[in-house]
DNA sequence: CAAGTTTTACGATTATATTCGTAACCACTT
DNA sequence: AAGTGGTTACGAATATAATCGTAAAACTTG
């Protein structure tokens, strides 16, 4: 059985600019670094070679149809959302997600913010 | 105005030592050694090291009284995931406390952690 | 086609993290 | 005082991350 999906978890910088491909979707080099470099200045030719080796990585794909390789995120914001959470869970939560919530939601988090929790516990409201 | 409590954040390494100290206490190097390589063979140099590091860093105290050097976590539990758990809504969420809570609890949180988020939620019934 | 532009590939550099070997240092024992 | 064992200090080696310069390749346009 060959390890396909081996949980990579993306470095801060190949973070960020996941961050733009989700937002984006598809884009190329030039598309990204554009947008990145809006926020945090940095040259062409980093993002090109941080995207290189999210490729190697297997955390975008590539299409090389047109010599502008286009690329997009292998996995979707939600799918690298939950393994960066049970990555964190496990690594300073004891592996507790109740303590990670609780952890999260203190007196700065908005009533709104707590009402979107409330709704969606009350949406596993099963037995128990 | 000097830059006290600049937010540093701990390495992997550095948090499976605090994850040590918290539980422990304050602690010798050997104390920490034999209890991080019960789960995680490692050199005492290292352990020792890496302990340094965090003293240069503040992220422990150390009291030097006796020979054999006792280090305490310089920052509590609670303080240290609070501050992990906003690095990483920052940096994956959008900034939505939300949104990370939606996705940690998912299909496989037991029904335990469940009630116990639940039961914090009734504890912040404000008007709202 | 020649010149200029855009893009990729690649390697070098720098920074940070991790690991460990060696030596110096200190305390205790004999 | 010499030896023994535990301790810290320090630097080196390795690994990973992040940045960028240079050049070759691919296309565009005059």
């Amino acid at each position: 059985m060959a390890r396909e999906k081996s949980a990579v978890k993306p470095t801060e910088a190949e973070l960020s600019l996941l961050n733009i491909l989700w937002q984006m979707g598809p884009a190329t080099v030039r598309q990204i670094h554009e947008e990145v470099t809006e926020t945090h200045k940095t040259g062409y030719t980093t993002v090109l070679k941080i995207l290189q080796i999210m490729h190697e990585k297997s955390l975008v794909t590539r299409d090389e149809t047109n010599r502008a390789h286009v690329y997009a995120a292998a996995n979707s914001e939600m799918h690298t959302q939950s393994s960066l959470i049970k990555d964190l869970i496990s690594k300073a939560f004891g592996g507790s997600t109740s303590k990670l919530v609780m952890r999260a939601i203190d007196e700065s988090t908005s009533a709104e913010d707590i009402n979107d929790i409330r709704q969606l516990l009350n949406s596993l409201e099963k037995e128990t």
